[in-house]
RNA sequence: GUGGCUGUAGCUCAACGGUAGAGCGCUGCCCUGUGGAGGCAGUCGUUGCGGGUUCAAAUCCCGUCAGUCACCCCA
């Protein structure tokens, strides 16, 4: 016997959960779909090399790398942004300028597990590349809000900000350094979590003096919008979407981030912001040798899944399958085989009992499974030429004809 | 990569040195053409794995594997 198990961070989803995935998904396709997004997928496996050292060292840590078996170094997707760079290089004949594409596939990490934390995980990311305008900025964060509104979540929050704005630590002489930026930016986005003073801690922690960590903090404090966001922000006013929020202290962890940043806050549920994104001019230059601008966000689909559990915005349904036809016994066998069928041709998931157990057996079935209808088709019923139609949550049967089942199964 | 906690029936857990128990589930019956409730009966185990201590180990010790939470890091 071999013990039945997943791995460490890998998880299966049971018809249940992953008929909600599904419905969430659909929503995300269909709104990206709308603002002129189309579909792209890339395979699980790359060359190794395509994907090491575009992540920084910790990063590199957390890819699967492995031989294959012809002995290739190759490794596993580990988010969606490189191996669309990757495409953007290969095919940039064929593609239209600017390139907008969506993309929702698993990634994977190997890192240690814990809460909203996994191996392999769903990334939904909608990107646009080839344009600096700040309009393909303003349509991503637009796209954003209209996909949250789409699965119901109507209290949110978009926090804004330029990556630019911190440069004026460098700018100032705060500090001499560039490369001291990502780390300086990594603390200050923690800010929320942890706290001014938790931040201060941290800065001279990695070696700032206080004197230093003090002006950095202030001049965080101290940041303005800049023209470019304002016009951002009213690019966005344009196209309906209000609730941005100008946030000086938003600075988020990735070090590619060139200018644009923004990370969405969902009222009633407090563990994180459930997508973020940004503006990336110079990533793609460290793939292609020539620079690709770009801006984009991605969906951390499993924080958004917990959010919407949370928020009650998650169909209740358990199953596809619209109703459930009994078999009276082995001789009545063909009557409802025929009449699944007909329900099928007219587009209703329908399901047949395959076995003539007692019709108690078949009921009990359609309730675990969470069938919302029964049709029962005894002896008396086949004389009078009707079918019983049972409404399991209502508790209620009624006799009709084949046609009026289907008018009323198709609504 | 570092650290804490956990691993017992299909599931949730109890027993914490003396040979393993409850609830839920599952099966059957009460109910011969109707599910969720109830009653009765039945089913349920190499206590993750390996070693050690002991007259005796689910219980203590070591190792290992797995899970979980947190840190680092990151959506």
């Amino acid at each position: 016997m071999i013990k039945p198990q997943t791995l460490k961070g890998f998880r299966d989803f049971l018809p249940k959960d992953a008929l909600k995935r599904q419905s969430v998904i659909e929503k995300i396709i269909a709104t990206f779909e709308r603002f002129g997004f189309d579909p792209l997928e890339t395979p699980a496996l790359e060359y190794a090399e395509t994907l090491l050292g575009k992540y920084g060292d910790e990063a590199d840590k957390l890819l699967y790398i492995f031989k294959d078996n012809g002995g290739r170094n190759v490794g596993l997707r580990y988010d969606q942004t490189v191996p669309a760079s990757r495409v953007v290089a290969q095919y940039q004949q064929q593609l239209p300028n600017p390139f907008k594409r969506y993309q929702i596939q698993p990634v994977w990490r190997a890192e240690n597990t814990q809460k909203g934390r996994f191996r392999e995980f769903l990334q939904c990311d909608a990107d646009i590349f080839g344009t600096e305008s700040l309009f393909a900025d303003a349509e991503i964060i637009v796209l954003t809000g209209k996909a949250l509104q789409a699965l119901g979540i109507n209290a949110y929050k978009i926090l804004i900000n330029d990556r630019q704005l911190f440069n004026k630590i460098i700018e100032k002489g705060i500090i001499k350094d560039e490369n001291q930026l990502p780390t300086i930016l990594r603390s200050l986005d923690k800010i929320q979590k942890i706290g001014e003073r938790g931040v201060m801690n941290e800065l001279q922690e990695k070696g700032f003096s206080p004197d230093v960590s003090v002006a950095i903090l202030q001049n965080a404090k101290a940041m303005r919008e800049n023209d470019r966001l304002l016009k951002i922000i009213e690019a966005c006013n344009n196209m309906g979407e209000e609730k941005l929020l100008f946030s000086p202290n938003l600075a988020r962890g990735l070090d590619y981030y060139t200018s644009t940043i923004f990370e969405v806050e969902i009222e009633g549920y407090e563990s994180g912001s459930v997508c973020g994104g940004g503006r990336y001019d110079h990533l793609i230059g460290q793939f292609t040798g020539t620079d690709v601008p770009a801006v984009g966000f991605a969906f951390g689909f499993d924080r958004l899944m917990e959010a919407l559990d949370q928020l009650n915005l998650l169909p209740a349904k358990s199953t596809a399958t619209r109703v459930l036809v009994t078999v009276f016994s082995g001789n009545l066998f063909s009557a409802s085989l025929s009449l699944t069928s007909q329900l099928r041709n007219k587009g209703i998931n329908t399901e047949v009992s395959l076995e003539t157990i007692k019709l108690d057996k078949q009921l009990k079935y359609a309730d675990r499974k969470g069938i919302p209808y029964v049709i029962i088709q005894g002896p008396e019923e086949i004389k009078k030429g009707v079918v019983k139609l049972k409404d399991m949550k209502s508790q209620t049967q009624e006799e009709m004809t084949v046609d009026e089942v289907i008018q009323k199964l198709k609504t």
